[in-house]
DNA sequence: CCCCTCAACAATGTATACATTAAAAAATTT
DNA sequence: AAATTTTTTAATGTATACATTGTTGAGGGG
């Protein structure tokens, strides 16, 4: 468990710089305590996502920890996490691999979220939300217009990425939330290095007011309908990417 | 890490009997090691599934761990693991609590099946598979049959549980695979409280042979449809019966 | 050069000891 | 007697030591 205390004594010159860094983070933005395990798995994640730690890049637990600062234990449960969560794999004897993401694996989350973000739409649809409850929805409609308006795709793609989260939270069915959780981080590394190769997002930004509003209508069919053409041009749209730029793995 | 040798020497008298037959099964089945935490697991999971270890039982880690006959470290893992695949809720200062299953609980996991199954059997059905590969989605079907001729519940609930699991084997989506499995699991208990309790199955069972015509036929809408109509009368079948007998959780 | 054997090494699995701290119990005050 | 404070207990989080064992590299023989 740290407190703040134990932030700022315990480590090395070596990694104080960055370790004072995220001190202050903890103690502007969270509680003072945050145990080890959340402490590696939040960075570890954040690297992964990020690109800065690679598909394919593989070390043993020990030397894990030896970078994050602290023992093997903690280190091995927030890899464990994560491995349950799709994003390493870890090896016996040879460590946690970064798992790379692969067409294939594009194709499969693709597929399963075809299938999942359509009907949760089609039942929300059904409930006749209201614009209030639909508001941060609006908001994340909104922020990626605003975005495409900028020319700023990662702006763009983090409204999108909201969108879509936010959609399954005001659903409300938690497993559903936390698959497709997973599913979206699983996908996010291979989203942001494609963002920048694939057309402006004119088209899906479009499709992102026209789901909108078919929910505001109350309209389940047309939304379910329009939710699944949605996931299928964009998974064709991210594929053949893919395959044009000879991206065998992301 | 346990080799034969040790499960008959470490263990006292207490849990031998137990455990001899633990060593018998991994004798003749597995190779012959296994880890703690995979033994803590599988213990573990088989008496939450089969309602020994009953829900709302709460205990803290320590005890887990003197329950098993070893130290708390694999305990910790095996709980995490349980934890993640929603059967167990690890409370803080209050130990490991089994997760009883609400009537909402399955409304949601029904839910989420209802979604992917169909969605899946479609898919399945658009590859055209041959009798071949359909094989063991045959023997589950003509199982359910053979069980319900016999009047034996449990084998055709075991039967009706390989189906829908071989389904999704057959359709290949890994992820999907992994998912329903832990929805399966934390539907079980409730699915096997409740058998007695429904009318016989004869229209559930007939409606998988259904399914697996259409599959063998390449009907994919077909498919998708009644696969649709099963899951949401099975599922309004086991919600009427949990208000019907006033079981709050299982 | 290739193959085999064996020893060394290090990674994971596990047990144990220690640190932290929330909750419960005991003691004290009102 | 009830409320508050203090102390104790024990649960989780963490570090470290030990056990197991798979992999690698060195050495020797053909």
């Amino acid at each position: 468990m740290y407190t703040l205390k134990n932030l700022t004594m315990r480590f090395s010159c070596a990694t104080q710089w960055q370790l004072l860094r995220e001190s202050v983070k903890v103690a502007v933005t969270k509680p003072a305590r945050i145990s080890r395990v959340d402490d590696a798995y939040a960075r570890l994640k954040g690297e992964i996502l990020s690109n800065r730690l690679l598909p394919g890049f593989q070390a043993p637990e020990p030397e894990f920890a030896e970078r994050l600062g602290m023992s093997r234990t903690p280190v091995r449960e927030a890899l464990l996490r994560l491995e349950a969560e799709g994003l390493v794999q870890l090896v016996p004897r040879r460590g946690a691999r970064i798992l790379p993401v692969l067409a294939s694996d594009m194709t499969e989350i693709y597929d399963l979220l075809g299938a999942l973000e359509p009907h949760a739409a089609a039942e929300l649809a059904r409930r006749n939300p209201s614009k209030a409850e639909l508001a941060p929805l609006i908001a994340a409609t909104d922020d990626m217009e605003a975005a495409l308006d900028e020319g700023n795709l990662e702006k763009w793609a983090a409204a999108d990425d909201r969108f879509h989260r936010t959609l399954l939270e005001l659903h409300g069915n938690r497993r559903l939330i936390g698959f497709a959780s997973s599913l979206y981080d699983q996908a996010h590394r291979a989203r942001m290095v494609t963002l920048r190769m694939r057309d402006k997002p004119v088209r899906s930004t479009r499709e992102h007011r026209d789901i909108l509003d078919l929910l505001l209508s109350g309209d389940a069919e047309g939304v379910e309908q329009l939710f699944r053409d949605h996931r299928r041009r964009a998974a064709s749209e991210l594929l053949n990417i893919l395959e044009t730029f000879g991206l065998p793995q992301l």
